[in-house]
RNA sequence: CGGGGCAUGGCGCAGUCUGGUAGCGCGGUAGUUUUGGGUACUACAGGUCGCAGGUUCGAAUCCUGCUGCCCCGACCA
């Protein structure tokens, strides 16, 4: 891509509505437009980057054996009324009639609508375990949308939720989701730790929150230090081994983590001093087991191998891309912009040339492009008539992994310059030697 | 939902108290200049001063009502 024919509305100065660093950067960058409160259009870049995280998300669904399928925004007020939530709900829940003075809603989460499709088509315990997942905008009419992408109205949401005859079952799809969490925020670069949540009417064990660690979070958690070197289970891991997820699951849930809320301060205490950890931290992901709390008043039952009917055992997985494209900035940033993680950066690689115009700079940034396009990477050219200092400006505030800095000096002597955006660190190679370190040859 | 604040060109702001031809910086366009960390100069374009009423010879400015947005708190993925 050219920048020169790209859609990049930098903003030089900061836009005083915007709070936190993600927010600032997320405008600085082009990447999403206020429409109204709490409401964002995403711009080309900025629909990258969520474009990437969905993806990794989607992968890591799929590996464990979810499937996707994609319901509406649009409900009916119906279905709210036969799990009791339309009237528990309260005014979080945006309500709207249509021409025939229909009561519907913007769709909040999926519950109902997926426990409705389920009821629909499975009646026997040899279709299960099932877990039916989609990536949806939602709406929660917040009384107080702040922080930009971060806490919205409107917001990208990949919930799953999982069908399975008996608790043990559901225990199991349970783990699925927690190891398939681990194994997607560490694909997006960030350090994620599990952290009990309330379990809700059902009690035990089974609802945890995933909380990512960023110094500027939006609040305080508590841990045990070793969590931050605990090894992640790898691409390979066996979704359908029962006991190696549960000791999975048993070794990420062994030690002291807590979110402000939850936290104990006796426990923490008894937390070896030099392993206590005290950090900021931003929720982006939130899993648990809730039973039959839908099932049974919406009468989704199954037969048993004994061929008695029995509600099934149901839970529900979310997490919120389009807050963690926010979270991601907040955990990955400096003073001069974003620094994008490799597997979420909307491009691959800044390639300034510095003196457009310039044959040799035209020539040689044209055959690093195509040379990479030719890889599969995405290289974005800054091929505008800015002064170097201003490009050098927007590449670091859009934060890309890589720079190729092409001017007239470097060509000289056959050389061009590779800047790695997270450290900083140049050095001049040859464009062999620039190509190679781009494609990790 | 309580408390506070803001609304003037794409962005950031001054002007409002004390009514009298709407300004500045950034950005944009054209040109000159410059050429490896947001270059300098010149010219130009761009605004129903959030909306609706009212007071007045005259309203961005005073009065009334409304709307939108932001911040703190309570709440939440």
């Amino acid at each position: 891509m050219h920048l020169s024919r790209y859609f990049l509305p930098i903003l030089r100065e900061t836009p005083k509505d915007a709070e936190i660093v993600s927010h600032r950067l997320m405008l600085r960058a082009g990447m999403v437009r206020q429409e109204s409160a709490g409401i964002y259009a995403w711009l080309p870049f900025g629909h990258r980057a969520l474009a990437k995280i969905t993806a990794v998300v989607r992968q890591e669904q799929d590996r464990s054996g979810a499937l996707e399928l994609l319901m509406p925004t649009i409900q009916s007020a119906e279905l709210w009324r036969e799990s009791g939530r339309y009237d528990a709900y309260g005014k979080e829940m945006l309500r709207i009639s249509d021409r025939h003075e229909r009561e519907m809603l913007f769709g909040p989460t999926n519950e109902e609508m997926i426990t409705e499709i389920f009821r629909a088509s499975v009646r026997s315990y040899k279709h299960l375990p099932l877990n039916l997942y989609h990536i949806q905008w939602k709406f929660r009419d917040e009384v107080r949308p702040r922080f930009g992408t971060m806490r919205s109205r409107e917001f990208l949401m990949k919930d799953a939720y999982s069908f399975d005859l008996d608790q043990e079952g559901a225990r199991h799809s349970y783990n699925k989701m927690f190891v398939a969490y681990l194994r997607t925020f560490e694909r997006l670069g960030l350090k994620s730790i599990p952290m009990r949540a309330e379990s809700g009417p059902i009690g035990g064990d089974m609802s945890h929150e995933f909380i990512i660690l960023a110094s500027t979070g939006e609040s305080e958690v508590y841990c045990h230090r070793d969590y931050l070197d605990f090894p992640v289970p790898g691409p390979g891991t066996n979704f359908d081994d029962a006991n190696a997820l549960e000791n999975i699951v048993s070794k990420w849930t062994s030690l002291y983590a807590a979110t402000s809320e939850k936290h104990d301060r006796d426990a923490f205490a008894a937390v070896p001093k030099d392993k206590q950890v005290t950090a900021r931290g931003i929720e982006v992901g939130h899993i648990f087991y809730f039973g039959t709390k839908y099932s049974e008043p919406m009468k989704a039952v199954v037969a048993g191998p004994d061929g008695t009917e029995r509600p099934v055992h149901m839970g529900s997985y979310g997490i919120g891309p389009s807050r963690l494209v926010a979270a991601v900035i907040e955990a990955s940033h400096d003073e001069a912009g974003i620094i994008w993680p490799e597997a979420v950066a909307p491009f691959d690689a800044s390639i300034l040339n510095l003196r457009p115009g310039d044959s040799a700079c035209d020539v040689a940034c044209e055959e690093i492009e195509r040379a990479l396009v030719a890889k599969g990477k995405e290289p974005l050219v800054d091929d505008t008539e800015e002064r170097p200092g201003a490009k050098f400006a927007t590449a670091d505030l859009i934060g890309l992994p890589w720079q190729v800095i092409v001017g007239p000096k470097g060509l000289g002597q056959g050389q061009v310059e590779m800047k790695r955006r997270a450290t900083g660190e140049r050095s001049s190679v040859s464009m062999e030697d620039a190509l190679r370190m781009l494609v990790g040859a």
